[in-house]
This record gives C-alpha cells, sequence and structure tokens, in this order.
DNA sequence: CCAATATAGGACCTGAATAGTCGTATTTAT
DNA sequence: ATAAATACGACTATTCAGGTCCTATATTGG
C-alpha cells in the first residue's frame, strides 16, 4: 500500500539523470535502462509520456533520444507524477471517481479527515523539484 | 496508486464509530458492517486484528462484541495503519524489504528523497489521532 | 445441558491493476 | 540504403487487494 509505482520511479530515476548533467545533452532510452538496469520497453513508454506532455524533449531517428525540456528547480515532483499516472486517485479513490465509486460513500466518516491528509501529500510534492533530488 | 486499503479505511470508520458514542458500549462485528454497509467477513478480520494488538477489547459468546480499549485521543491513525497493514512497505518497497527486494537499489537515485517524504508522511499520521476524525 | 450468537481464524476464489514483453511503423543522420 | 532511434498499440504474466466460505471455539440464557 502506497507505494510508488516503478513508471513513476523509473521516471523521476530519468529526470534526474539528465538534470545532473550539462543542460542540451541527449541520452537515449536504452542508456539510461542500461545505466540503472531497467527494463527499456517500460522506460521507452514512460519517457514518451513526458515527452508528449512537453516535459522532456525527444528526438526521434539516428542519434536521438531524450534532453531535458524545463529548468529542474520549476519542475516538481508531483508534476511529474501527475503526468505518468494521469489522474489516478490518492488516498482514497472517491476523491476522483466520485460518489458513486465508493458504496459506503453516504455513511463514509473518515472522508473529510483523509482530504486533509491529501492536502499535506499534495503539498509535500509540489515542493519537491527535480533539482531537490539531486 | 497511493490508495489507503479498505481494511484500513474499514478499521478507521469501525474505531471513529466506538469512539463516538459513549465508552465501554459494545458493538458487534455484524452491527457495524450493517450500518455501514461493509463486508462482514472483512470487517470482522479487521477487527479481530485490532482486537489481538490491543487496540480494542473483545467479547466472545453471545452478547459479545468489541469496545474500545483506548483513549481514543491517544490513539494516531500512523498505529491503526500499521497494525492492520503491519510490515508492508509505504512509498517504496526497498525499506521494508531490503536492498534484494529492488533490482536497480544500488544505482537508484531517489531512494533518499523518497524517505523524506517518507517521514513527513510518518508525522502527518502521526499526529492525527481517532478523536480529531470525529 | 443445549441452542443461539458471537468472535477466531484459516483457506480459498476472483478481478483489477501493475509490470513487463513483443511487434511494427516512423523518423532521421550518415 | 541502412542503421539507430522514437512512437505506439496489443499482448502476457504476476501480484495483490477484496471478498467469500467454512469450521472451531467461547459465552450467555433458557
Ligand atoms: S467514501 Fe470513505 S471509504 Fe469510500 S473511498 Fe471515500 S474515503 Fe474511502
Ligand atoms: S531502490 Fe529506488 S527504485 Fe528500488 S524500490 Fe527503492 S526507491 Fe524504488
Amino acid at each position: 500500500m502506497f507505494q510508488l509505482s516503478k513508471r513513476v520511479e523509473y521516471g523521476l530515476i530519468a529526470l534526474r539523470h539528465m538534470a545532473m548533467h550539462p543542460t542540451g545533452q541527449v541520452y537515449t532510452a536504452k542508456e539510461l535502462a542500461k545505466e540503472y538496469d531497467i527494463p527499456y520497453e517500460l522506460l521507452a513508454k514512460v519517457l514518451q509520456k513526458l515527452a508528449r506532455s512537453g516535459l522532456i524533449f525527444s528526438l526521434q531517428g539516428v542519434r536521438g533520444g531524450y534532453t531535458l525540456g524545463q529548468d529542474p528547480n520549476k519542475l516538481s515532483v508531483a508534476h511529474v507524477i501527475r503526468i505518468i499516472e494521469e489522474e489516478k486517485p490518492m488516498i482514497a479513490e472517491c476523491y476522483v471517481e466520485g460518489a458513486d465509486s465508493c458504496s459506503i460513500f453516504d455513511v463514509c466518516t473518515i472522508r473529510k479527515p483523509l482530504g486533509k491528509v491529501q492536502r499535506n501529500l499534495n503539498i509535500l510534492f509540489d515542493k519537491m523539484t527535480i533539482q531537490e533530488i539531486i
């Protein structure tokens, strides 16, 4: 319970790697996968997703790869999570899926307090930048 | 991702229910399950676990049930989670399962920053008591 | 004593979500 | 042209949470 998904972990690792080295440098999914011993196809998908949302730039073809598209100081972990996980619920499903998603919604007594936890968690991830995890 | 398990939610709901009403009162798993429309067997197991670790008292036999064993002011949500989930990992598995659990442990670069998140989350749940969620 | 009602707890089934794999198309530098 | 890279959809496998079922044991009250 409460684990970060591998996809998010892999994404963070890749972003951190890019942020650590001189900007503009291009990294291929292959070399990153090898460096960190991550399944290539899986990492590739994550990078594609990050690229699609403009978080990193992709260069196709020979000598292509990925390069950091944003200042790592301004890139929050929360943002990365949101992109990779899309709108997956955190803490409690009813927050995202609505009242119908939970059969005990209208008698549930812990929904509100959990909201507080959720907010605090958001703040935590919002404040944490890629630069910070280097 | 990052969801509280149903078992924890059910446990919190039951504890909250007990904490709301006069102390000493006995509740059966059956009536709680009905009241909140929770699967009886599942709730029963959660309550058994809470009873085993002394968090609530159990009375067997006819007219038995459960009764709150502790001051709700002193009972933290963190404690409840730890009892129900035992030593399930939060945030990242390597914290509990050790280095061998993750193939990229020794090249992983985000382990330490995730530790910070974990600590903050612990603080959050530690501070939150059952009394508080009433 | 006996029947009813409750907890105790193990075994099992199921479906959904995650992790990982494969195949193929497309792009581009050389 | 070829090789090396991204793009992307479809597929498989594994894991885990949620839920169910069954039996044993304890306790009360008639
Ligand atoms: S209504 Fe309550 S039990 Fe249901 S998902 Fe929301 S917080 Fe959890
Ligand atoms: S070593 Fe890194 S990737 Fe592996 S479980 Fe720990 S934090 Fe996650």
